[in-house]
DNA sequence: ACGTATTACGTGAAGCTTCAACTATCTTCC
DNA sequence: GGAAGATAGTTGAAGCTTCACGTAATACGT
């Protein structure tokens, strides 16, 4: 592609972000598949899978609603829909609608679920671990952490608005 | 999920390290999804598409091999394939046979090609922009891309081995 | 030269995600 | 209290990706 450095507005990445981009990018396409490869093989969950069981292993009552379930685990309601009714299928799950409001359905982990998210969750996190911390300076934990949260909330803030 | 901590063998992460994590991960699922929507409503492709059309608009002759190109797209071959499929189905690329290696495939970028990315650069680095670089600060660019990088690299290398 | 392993790519089926409705339930505000 | 709009969730179809397998060509060891 032609860049051209032409009349000052010209919005094109300097040698620096472009670096940086790139690398952000392989990140953002190879880990999800990484992440969705370990936990197949060794517990036959997807990575969205995992993640919800997680989020609802910490959640008060072990129940979330779907929409907040939905936006914990960066994911569209449908989306979150489909996976709710596999985890359902498997039993792991269940849904029950609230009372205070019907319009909301909770997500509720089973015991078997919790079993499922607990068996995975030790060699989970070592992979990560493996992935991320490992090959990185501790230091560069903090900073890095926080550079990706201002992103993460212009991200959102784009789908939002 | 219980974080016990106990007997010093424990791979659990820290406090710092579950900030950043989800922080990456909430990045790693809601880029691409963003940079897709945006693509796609302003120029009919997907993010997968673009950048093959880009990395293809930058290399010699406008060619490479189907794995070079899977390679620098941090995609399967498989996809990659089926990927170039489509594009050839709109003009977008053709197929070539190398002369040297027969298994050898070039993707090859069309003039209609080279003329839809040069079409949607602009707007997808302005994106690009917008998303990524004005929300962090000018000196965390080089940073976040020295980190983010050993990381790829740490993911290409469980792949490969 | 010849069998074996490796590399490059293609393909169809299965599975997951997105998209575009659509239903049902509150909330607001005359 | 009733209409209009907002909110929560569901669903089916279409599209994309992964997976598993298959084919063809080349490199290697003897």
């Amino acid at each position: 592609m032609a860049q051209e450095d032409g009349a000052g507005t010209d919005p094109w990445l300097t040698d620096e972000e472009q670096r940086t981009w790139r690398a952000l990018v392989a990140v953002a396409l190879r880990l999800p598949a990484a992440l969705d490869r370990q936990l197949r093989e060794e517990h036959g969950l997807t990575h969205v899978e995992y993640w919800v069981l997680a989020l609802l292993s910490e959640a008060d009552d072990d129940r979330l609603p779907l929409t907040a379930l939905a936006a914990q685990a960066n994911a569209s309601l449908s989306r979150l829909s489909h996976v709710v009714t596999r985890l359902e299928e498997r039993g792991w799950v269940t849904r029950e609608r609230a009372q205070h409001d019907a319009r909301v359905t909770y997500a509720v982990l089973t015991a078997q679920g919790r079993h499922t998210v607990e068996a995975a969750a030790p060699d989970h996190v070592a992979f990560v671990r493996a992935l991320v911390f490992d090959p990185i300076d501790p230091d560069a934990v903090v900073p890095l952490g926080a550079t990706l949260a201002a992103v993460a909330r212009t991200i959102d803030g784009h789908a939002a608005g």
